[in-house]
RNA sequence: GGGGACCUGGCGGAAUUGGUAGACGCAGCGGACUUAAAAUCCGUUGGGCUUCGCAGCUCGUGUGGGUUCGACUCCCACGGUCCCCACCA
């Protein structure tokens, strides 16, 4: 009996899948389809612990559904451009090309490590110019049918780097890489109209019944539809120019519009322009204005700042009422109109904003228990239900009734109408790089922005570009950008800014139906293999990735390159890898390669296993270089084998939340590995059983309950479960020894069971046990094995039976006893009868195949 | 400020979705094997109490209340942790 040794045997598997191909997925297969796709990795060089949980996870369900007889799709490719590429050019020399191709190439190697179910003859990466071709061919389409624009818009602009940030890559209103304060910025940049889909992407989300609740919710909540008012003030006297129809504002609360105290509006709002470029005082306050930082704290901290303009605008309702226009720094120019009326009682700003300028609090709604005379509003604006009051025509209405009556006004007066309002803004994707798709379009001073011809596509990025200065070596590029006009032949220049790399995850995951398509779909495959049934991912992404790839899909099905508006049927976003942290008292942090620990409880310590210099054991966080609390794949699967570590990572939490890495962990999970294998190993050892017959029953119960307990758990994405059960399942089959002649059937059908169980998870350890048992071909080819529902019954059910709730004893019923029976047994019971001596039973409540409870008193 | 999730032994977690709380793993303890250690195997492990023992009683799922024959599970309030969004009118 030979220790499992998955260093030879894991290899061994790896190659005998590849050399039969078995993995390789064929369009016209017949069977039913089912397509697993795990978000596609960056390049970064070297796998880590979260996307050996990822793709472990994703290759669960790709090995379970194969079993089951589904033809399945399971490809790799690379989400390839992107900064890192061009800082490691700024850093190292290097090119972002070869510095992107070497890191695939290593990265492949160590996924393949993972014995993955992947059809790698799939395998693309977006920045391959037959990729990113295609995405230049369906752009085009859209700019065609005006779904793609430009406009000049405020930018996050980087100083020293010379690039447009997005928000999320501004901290503190600092560059993230420069540490230089951004600056905002006009650029005329391309945007994509995302808001065109805003509601048919809010509407779709109630048709994605097998995606998490919370990622619909916060879709949801990101594009933010809101229902309003949008409507204008005349002015009071001479109209500022440009505004002779009034000044436009948009409000969700019209019920409120007689408190309103006072019009606002942004610093960047035209009028507010204009204003300043006449008057220094302005200018200089929206100046200010504009410094204010974005982060929480100043958000939080941030005072409301405004500036009277003295002009005044008319109330529309009450004729002889007039209110301020303030410039207001809360005010926001690209929600709404970038104008608002302000109703000081009601929204806690324009309360804070109206007691620092001295404006008027007038409240309009009253609670349903205050009485008129006596409400006031103090410190906090009033937001919850009541009754209009204080507000001429809409006195006595509730909220609801009140905002359709004063839509109505409006509407009828012709100031304005009942408006629809998101929070989504259009998809800015001009990026001032080199290292993504070129956008592929000509300018030209005579006929304007003109698409690139499609002859000419793919618009190839240069390769001889340096990056020893900051910003877009595609614009320092001698000859690139120059070129000639399609339509009138005349000297031109080509587009100079790629596109978001969120572009290029937008429609991946079509393209892998048919990688070499000469049409950026092949619709026919598409068809066939879309939608995703099982998308597996972070939930980092639960917006903009998601989202994103959402809208993309619906604009392909609108230009009729695919049929599905929703590209993901079934979402599952899966938990962090995480470990504990270890730092000197320095606060220097150190790797746990570097580590001892001593001691248990609360006695627990680390120290450092050189020197024997006490650490302070930190928080348990995501693996991150940084916190130096990393654990390499690679050693992990050099100690205790590739099974082992795809097993630890899936059994110890369940797959949506965080795991915590623990040696212990990866070492039971090694442990297990090995007694399947010792169980499969050893036929001839061991002692006879007694009760042989009823053992074998016993067995045969027990492997169809196993069946149906990790087909569940696979189901419903349990993986911790169902490796549990299998767990438990070993446990009670070592209790079955090998020599017994009259267990040997239900022995053999266990482990037969056991090996196609294991298979998602464990699939070396799998192979080689199914071989050991004289299995057919591999178990990669076995079907999934198929629970007797009468065989997961058993013949005796053991039944707990309360006494007022509180267990006295325990009867033996078969399962289909009926109930007058059970009740019979139950009060027989002598543990029971015990505590019910002295009590009258009122009533005897039985659950069929659960509990007996009996009520006395 | 708005939205959402979570809270169970020393630790990660399980509980057939309202029916025997603590499966399974980790760590611990005791034992076997060994000259010894590692590895492996066997046993044991929520707290308290009664008992020589078999066994039994009792408390127990963040806190307080409620619904129910029965609550980790449903409802209300409070506390804590985490995530997302955010001067969005």
């Amino acid at each position: 009996m030979a220790r499992y040794n998955p260093k030879d045997i894991e290899p061994k598997w790896r190659a005998a899948w590849a050399n039969a191909d078995v993995f390789r997925t064929r369009n016209d297969d017949p069977r039913p389809k089912y397509y697993v796709l795990e978000m596609f990795p960056y390049p970064s060089g070297r796998i880590h612990m979260g996307h050996v949980r990822n793709y472990a996870m994703g290759d669960v369900v790709a090995r379970y559904r194969r079993a089951q007889g589904h033809a399945v799709l399971h490809p790799m490719g690379w989400d390839a451009f992107g900064m890192p590429a061009e800082n490691a050019a700024m850093e190292r020399g290097v090119h972002p090309r070869g510095w992107t191709y070497e890191n695939i190439a290593a990265m492949r190697e160590q996924l393949k490590l993972l014995g993955l179910s992947i059809d790698w003859s799939r395998e693309f990466a977006t920045c391959d110019p037959a990729y990113y071709g295609q995405q230049q061919a369906w752009f085009l389409k859209l700019l065609d049918r005006g779904l793609v624009y430009r406009k000049e818009a405020t930018v996050n602009w980087d100083p020293v780097d010379m690039t447009v940030l997005a928000n999320e890559q501004v901290i503190d209103g600092r560059g993230w890489r420069s540490g230089a304060v951004v600056e905002k910025k006009k650029l005329t940049q391309w945007f994509l109209r995302i808001t065109d889909y805003a509601d048919d992407l809010i509407e779709g989300l109630s048709t994605l019944d097998r995606w998490p609740d919370k990622v619909r919710t916060m879709q949801e909540n990101w594009i933010g539809r809101s229902t309003g008012l949008r409507f204008s003030f005349d002015f009071a006297g001479t109209p500022p120019a440009g505004f002779e129809d009034g000044l436009e504002v948009y409000t969700t609360r019209p019920d409120t519009l007689f408190g309103a105290a006072f019009v606002g509006i942004a610093p960047d709002h035209p009028l507010a322009e204009q204003l300043g470029a006449a008057n220094p005082d302005v200018a200089a306050f929206v100046a200010e204005c504009r410094r204010g930082g974005t982060s929480e704290a100043e958000i939080e901290g941030a005072e409301k700042l405004g500036h009277d303009t003295g002009l005044r605008v008319a109330h529309p309702f009450d004729p002889d009422k007039t209110l301020p226009v303030w410039i207001a720094n809360f005010i926001l120019m690209d929600y709404g109109t970038g104008a608002i009326f302000g109703c000081p009682a009601h929204d806690q700003r324009d309360l804070d904003f109206a007691r620092k300028y001295g404006l008027p609090v007038l409240p309009v709604v009253l609670p349903t228990d205050a009485h008129p005379a006596t409400f006031m509003v103090g410190a906090d604006a009033y937001t919850g239900p009541g009754k209009i009051f204080n507000s001429g025509f809409l006195d006595g209405q509730g909220i609801e009734q009140a905002k359709a009556a004063a839509v109505a006004k409006i509407e009828e007066m012709g100031k304005g109408k009942g408006a629809t309002v998101y929070r989504l803004r259009d998809w800015g994707v001009s990026r001032q790089r080199y290292w993504g798709c070129p956008i592929p379009v000509i300018h030209c001073a005579k006929c304007g922005v003109t698409p690139a011809p499609a002859d000419q596509l793919p618009v190839v990025l240069p390769d001889d570009v340096s990056f020893d200065l900051p910003g877009n070596p595609l614009l320092r590029h001698p000859t690139w950008r120059f070129t000639t006009c399609p339509t009138c032949g005349g000297e031109a220049e080509r587009e100079t800014d790629t596109l978001d790399t969120f572009v290029d995850s937008s429609w991946y995951f079509a393209r892998f139906a048919n990688p070499d398509a000469t049409d950026p779909i092949d619709k026919a495959a598409a068809d066939h293999w879309l939608p995703v049934d099982q998308y597996i991912g972070g939930v980092e992404h639960a917006v903009l990735h998601l989202l994103y790839a959402r809208f993309i899909t619906r604009a392909l099905k609108d230009e009729g390159m695919v049929s599905v508006a929703e590209p993901f049927a079934g979402l599952f976003t899966q938990g962090m890898v995480t470990h504990e942290t270890y730092a000197r008292q320095t606060g220097e942090w150190v790797e746990p390669s570097q580590i001892v620990l001593t001691a248990e409880g609360a006695a627990r310590r680390a120290v450092m296993v050189d020197t024997g210099e006490p650490l302070i054991i930190g928080d348990i966080e995501k693996m991150s270089k940084s916190k130096k609390n990393v654990v390499a794949p690679e050693e992990i699967f050099e100690q205790y084998g590739v099974d082992a570590a795809r097993l630890f990572v899936m059994s110890d939490s369940p797959p949506e939340r965080d795991v915590q890495w623990t040696t212990g962990g990866v070492e039971g999970a090694g442990r297990f590995v090995q007694r399947v294998w010792a169980e499969f190993d050893s036929q001839t050892d061991a002692a006879p059983a007694p009760e042989n017959a009823m053992r074998s029953e016993e067995l045969r119960r027990a492997t169809h309950k196993i069946i149906k307990a990790v087909t569940e758990s696979v189901d419903q994405f349990k993986f911790n479960s169902g490796i549990a059960r299998l767990y438990e399942f070993l446990n009670l089959l070592k209790t079955f020894p090998a020599t017994d002649g009259s267990v040997s059937d239900a022995r053999n059908e266990a482990l037969s069971v056991l090996a196609r169980l294991i298979s998602p998870f464990t699939p070396h350890l799998a192979e080689e046990c199914w071989v050991r048992m004289g299995g057919e071909g591999m178990v990669v080819d076995a079907p999934w094995p198929v629970f007797d529902p009468a065989m997961a019954t058993d013949a005796e059910l053991l039944l707990p039976v309360q006494v007022n709730g509180k267990r006295r004893g325990e009867i033996r019923v078969a399962p289909d006893a009926d109930e007058a029976h059970v009740r019979e047994k139950a009060l027989a019971d002598e543990g029971v009868s015990v505590h019910l001596a002295g009590l009258t039973v009122r009533k005897v409540i039985v659950v069929p195949g659960r509990i007996v409870n009996i009520v006395a008193n």
